[in-house]
RNA sequence: GGCGCGUUCGUCUAGUGGCCUAGGACACCGCCCUCUCAAGGCGGAGAUCACGGGUUCGACCCCCGUACGCGCUACCA
């Protein structure tokens, strides 16, 4: 497709890559791709205090990780200093931008005074007209100025939203923000204007916490010369609380979504349908919200994460996979979880797939699902109590041992039938007599179906943990009768 | 304080003047299936469409106002 868009995220890079910012990098890079376009990375790390290059790593794992390839970049401001100063002189020569002296207390002063009189606190302007020698002699004292941008204080600047409509603001509102630090680091609202332009950035689309930046950007753009890109603002993604999402409201980085096994075409199906919607339809293939994103469809007001959504939309990611490729995850999510995966086959693994499949919302689930396969792990006492202590329990596993203890080859349906003809013949409920047998070979009353596991642990272990709950049976059967007897 | 944005089931949303006695999804509840747990199937409950005024034969949808929330108002981005 022929196309000339161009788009980018810009993060800076003063921490994880969290939702927020995955989301507006998602819809950045859906609109390139359905149109054809770039998509560039940009790193906006001029706040030198704040940015460092291990959020510049992790940001750029999360994309790697959650697919979103760019095409362009990452680009670093802090590369671009000298190109940013350029403009700022030009600015400052054609009398657009100006030196100012003023330090940070002063201005925080001038600050409280207007609020004080319940006014807007906006930079008076006092440098605008300063003669040379002022300037000199606050040089010679040491000073460095900050340049401001000289903004026009009459007309108003309309921004023609693709998300939120039309926005009008009236210059008079905005004032000399500072486009350039007194150490020579530009700000935010100046670098973004230069690079966007240089860039060839065709759709700004980014969250909704700048919107009022952009008039300032715009009269910025236009002082300089520039064409001005379209815009599209995000609506915010909120916490439970429906303040903006932040580490307070728990696993906000992408990184930790990962490590719990969310699957990342999951967490791209969520957050596409945070501010966006297609019909009815709540399940998107990536090709498929490619196919189908668009602007227009995105909605203006802010959305509340939910993680249990997202937890069930893993889920139906899980059982869509192919047994080689959960296993492949399962294997991992063991071995990170310490078990001793050498200890099995790959064809076991893809029995344990199958089995786990539909029963896993989280890959790292398996872990808790599959660890009694390579040791014994302590009875659950509610289990002990709800279903070892009952009447009968130390029959029907001397039974069972005897049954799978017979010559046949051991798989799951030999070993059902079987002991589905145990119950028979005892005329115990089925149910009775599997219930018992799980908690013995699982140390649990919740397990993956029976007889697979059964197959998986193999006839001899699956004997020796049926003796082992029996022989903590009569062990307890000696403590009451010792105790009674005294 | 000023400026800007937003407001449909608990949550994500559909809805662009009559199709809405407001649809779908998650969560919740019940039933079915069933060796547990899931998955799946079926059903239920859940929204006076923030509030108040208009406009109109008719408003969730258009206009005005109010309330509440959020954002910007930094030598943060």
């Amino acid at each position: 497709m022929e196309s000339n868009v161009r788009v980018r995220f810009a993060p800076s890079p003063t921490g994880y890559l969290h939702i927020g910012g995955a989301r507006t990098a998602l819809f950045n890079w859906l609109y390139a791709r359905r149109h054809g376009g770039v998509f560039v990375l940009r790193i906006e790390d001029t706040d030198r205090e704040r940015s460092t290059d291990e959020a510049i790593d992790a940001i750029i794992n999360g994309m790697t990780w959650l697919g979103l390839n760019w095409d362009e970049g990452p680009y670093l401001q802090t590369d671009r200093l000298d190109r940013y100063s350029e403009e700022a002189r030009r600015l400052l020569a054609e009398g657009k931008a100006y030196k100012c002296y003023c330090t940070s207390e002063e201005l925080e002063e001038m600050r409280k005074a207007a609020l004080d009189r319940k006014e807007a606190p906006k930079y008076d302007r006092r440098c605008l007209t300063q003669s040379e020698s002022v300037q000199a002699a606050c040089e010679a004292r040491g000073l460095r100025p900050v340049t401001r941008f000289r903004c026009p204080d009459w007309g108003t600047t309309i921004i023609a939203d693709q998300v939120k409509g039309e926005v009008v603001f009236e210059n008079q509102n905005l004032d000399d923000f500072i486009m350039v630090r007194a150490d020579g680091i530009p700000t935010y609202n100046f670098a973004v204007v230069v690079d966007d332009y240089d860039m060839n950035i065709t759709h700004v689309i980014r969250g909704d916490d700048h919107l009022s930046n952009t008039p300032r950007q715009v009269v910025l753009g236009q002082a300089l010369g520039y064409r001005i890109p379209e815009f599209a603002h995000l609506p915010m993604i909120l916490g439970p609380d429906k303040t903006r999402l932040s580490k307070r409201h728990g696993a906000t980085a992408v990184e930790a979504y990962r490590d719990e096994g969310y699957l990342p075409q999951a967490l791209i199906n969520y957050l596409a349908l945070l501010g966006w919607g297609y019909e009815d339809q709540t399940v998107f293939a990536p090709e498929d919200l490619i196919a189908k994103f668009g602007l227009e469809a995105v909605g203006k007001s802010p959305a509340v994460f939910d993680p249990a959504k997202l937890e069930w939309m893993n889920g139906v990611y899980i059982r869509e996979l192919t047994l080689p490729e959960l296993a492949g995850y399962q294997k991992s999510f063991m071995q990170a979880a310490g078990l001793p995966i050498e200890m099995y086959e790959d064809a076991w693994y893809l029995r344990l797939a199958e089995i786990t499949q539909e029963r896993l919302t989280k890959l790292a689930d398996i872990v808790g699902l599959s660890d009694f396969f390579f040791s014994r792990v302590p009875f659950d006492p509610v289990a002990v109590e709800k279903v070892l202590n009952k009447e009968g329990t130390k029959d029907v596993l001397e039974k069972a041992i005897e049954v799978l203890s017979a010559p046949f080859t051991f798989e799951a349906h030999e070993i059902e039938a079987r002991l589905r003809a145990l119950a028979e013949t005892t005329g115990i409920k089925a149910k009775f007599v599997f219930q018992p047998l799980r908690v013995a070979v699982s140390g649990r009353t919740i397990s993956p179906p029976l007889f697979e596991t059964m197959e998986l642990l193999g006839r001899d272990t699956t004997i020796e943990r049926l003796g082992e709950a029996k022989n903590l049976l009569e062990q307890e059967d000696e403590q009451v009768f010792g105790e009674t007897n005294r």
